[in-house]
DNA sequence: TAGCTAATTGCAATATTATTGCATTTAGTT
DNA sequence: AACTAAATGCAATAATATTGCAATTAGCTA
């Protein structure tokens, strides 16, 4: 049996992020091989601060600007993309069911519209159910077009 | 038939939510009465400074601290609620499938933990369907607790 | 109704996060 | 090795968020 380091694995990853960039024409520089090793190697979401951070231990030292650049290629090439959201409030209404906070949100016009589903709720909660998690409560946003800006 | 004007449902609304105030023992203040109405009459999710800007083209002045206080305020007693999330970015593996994503963060230890359900994307599709609402991808978070922290 | 007091707000200072234009550097090519 | 478009770093600025404290106010009491 072959035992594979976790550091090769990484190395294999970000090398298939690397080739996927190349192949659309952009460069594979430093930098970008610094944040994905970091994004690959770590195990929850990290902001541009956080990847800044966890460099900066290590010596190497990368501008915020070129961090924030190299994530917004990554996520428009699907090989990251951002949590939620505007970070904005959202007023809900007092009869609001338990769990129930779901947008869809317009990305032609910026409509937002929210709506409840209890069914939907308890198959999310069962699901989360199935990985020992206990949900208190759930937000989820559905980017796509509304019914007016699809027609167009 | 009554007809009752939009003002006067707002003004019912916020009223609802004065008295929840008021018997938390939260006073019924001005600033709060005013951020109220811009949420109740607002369709779509508005940030601190949003309200702001409204209440300013109205000629009334709330100071943002005051506004993340209130907002923070009607959170806490589930008046309202925020959207996702930090803002952060997040890595994705490059195999994701699409609008796979969903975080489980723990409200205790912070945790994240991600999954991808292809069904449960597919309802949530559907759903959205229904509303005439073409789904891009999606995103969600569970608040809750994690298996360890549950236990504890 | 006026005065009292705890609760709330406003202010000022600071911190954090994000964006832009431009000079400098670098990856990939010749 | 030289060239050049692409990418990064820098500086300035904007936007968003938090904290401590002084001033104000809502609700209570006399
Ligand atoms: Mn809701
Ligand atoms: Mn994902
Ligand atoms: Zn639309
Ligand atoms: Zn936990």
């Amino acid at each position: 049996m072959h035992l594979v380091s976790r550091s090769s694995i990484i190395a294999l990853v970000v090398r298939d992020s690397i080739r996927i960039l190349q192949g659309q024409g952009y460069k594979a520089t430093k930098p970008r091989k610094l944040v994905l090793e970091v994004l690959e190697e770590t195990e929850k979401p990290l902001s541009p601060y956080d990847i800044k951070g966890i460099l900066r231990a290590r010596g190497k030292y990368l501008n915020h600007v070129t961090i924030y650049r190299i994530l917004d290629l990554l996520c428009s090439l699907n090989l990251a993309h951002k949590m939620l959201s505007s970070g904005g409030f959202v007023k809900c209404s007092l009869d609001a069911i338990e769990g129930c906070h779901r947008f869809m949100v317009c990305q032609h016009c910026g409509a937002i519209r929210e709506f409840a589903d209890k069914e939907l709720c308890q198959e999310e909660n069962d699901f989360a159910q199935d990985f020992g998690f206990h949900t208190e409560y759930h937000l989820s946003e559905f980017s796509g077009l509304c019914s007016q800006c699809y027609r167009k």
